[in-house]
DNA sequence: AACTATTTATAAGA
DNA sequence: TTCTTATAAATAGTT
């Protein structure tokens, strides 16, 4: 979008990551703005600058939207109860209904992966895209490990909500003094 | 930036309306991860929809940005509290380091994507496998989208996590009484 | 969901 | 920081 192209990645040079900055969030207020008003709708921006300064655009206010979109996220959460420590219970089953049906989507592209993977082999010698073809199910592969590592930290955080509901399983706490 | 130039005022026809919020919503979450990575800054946004579904993109997690700023809005306010439980917060910094580096793997991926795609436009009328890359190539979209989903996930168990911490987090905090 | 004529954002330079 | 401008990117209207 300006005299050259741009890659996405960390701009190294301090100075002109400030800038950078400065252009970038000028524009995505801007956008921001119209899409409140062409839309009629409610949004809020929080941003942190490299030198760690909050800006924020909110319409009608950050205040009013955050508490809003808070709010919801607790109330689908806790129902009727307040003091029930098992509602986070069903927070855990939703999490882990997620985490059995990425594996299963896992486990049907990988049978799929296998299929293309044997057809693939009749056009060994005639097709110049196979290096790309692999390329991509490594790509898919790869993807997969990293989503199995995501479901695993799922996993982490769960078994840590377990233990502040019942602290006395946990191992941690044995390492308290008395 | 489109076949027309158009006024910056709601959008009359609802259905108009709703596309333009999808397009829209969808430029703007771009542009703040852009943002995000370009400068490696925090960033969260929360919109609703024309018809009030929340919507949120965040880096490295809404919640993790949003608190940030609450806090800072409200310490102002506060005074430092005492029985903080914060391992839990090195925890929750593990999970969005894994949380971030998978939305890098996802970006690498879809850039590789791109341009496996074009790479494959020279073969489209010789190449009788076409169809299963395609394929293949739809199941990793998918499995993208469960992985966004599953990120989302993440960020709802973090919230949570949070508010147990500070069980008042938010805006209603400021209107304590000392 | 795609396409594409235009408008808009912005990277580099001053 | 602000302005300029060549170029990349977003998107309004269309199919």
């Amino acid at each position: 979008m300006g005299r050259r192209k741009i890659e996405i990645v960390m701009v190294k040079n301090p100075n002109t990551r400030q800038v950078t900055f400065s252009k970038r969030r000028t524009g995505l207020f801007k956008k921001a703005n119209e899409l409140s008003i062409l839309c009629g709708v409610e949004i809020a921006i929080v941003v942190f600058s490299p030198g760690n300064k909050p800006y924020s655009f909110g319409h009608p206010s950050v205040d009013v939207v955050a508490a809003k979109f808070l709010q919801q996220e607790s109330d689908s959460n806790d129902d009727a109860q307040e003091n029930n420590p098992f509602n986070e219970a069903a927070q855990i089953h939703t999490l882990n209904q997620q985490l059995c049906d990425v594996q299963a989507q896992i486990r049907e592209e990988e049978k799929k992966g296998a299929k293309l993977d044997e057809g693939l082999e009749q056009y060994q010698v005639t097709q110049p895209s196979q290096s790309q073809y692999k390329e991509l199910q490594d790509s898919f592969l790869k993807l997969q490990c990293r989503v199995k590592d995501c479901l695993d930290a799922i996993e982490v955080s769960e078994c840590m909500m377990l233990l502040r509901q019942e602290p006395v399983v946990g191992i941690t706490r044995r390492r308290r003094k008395n």
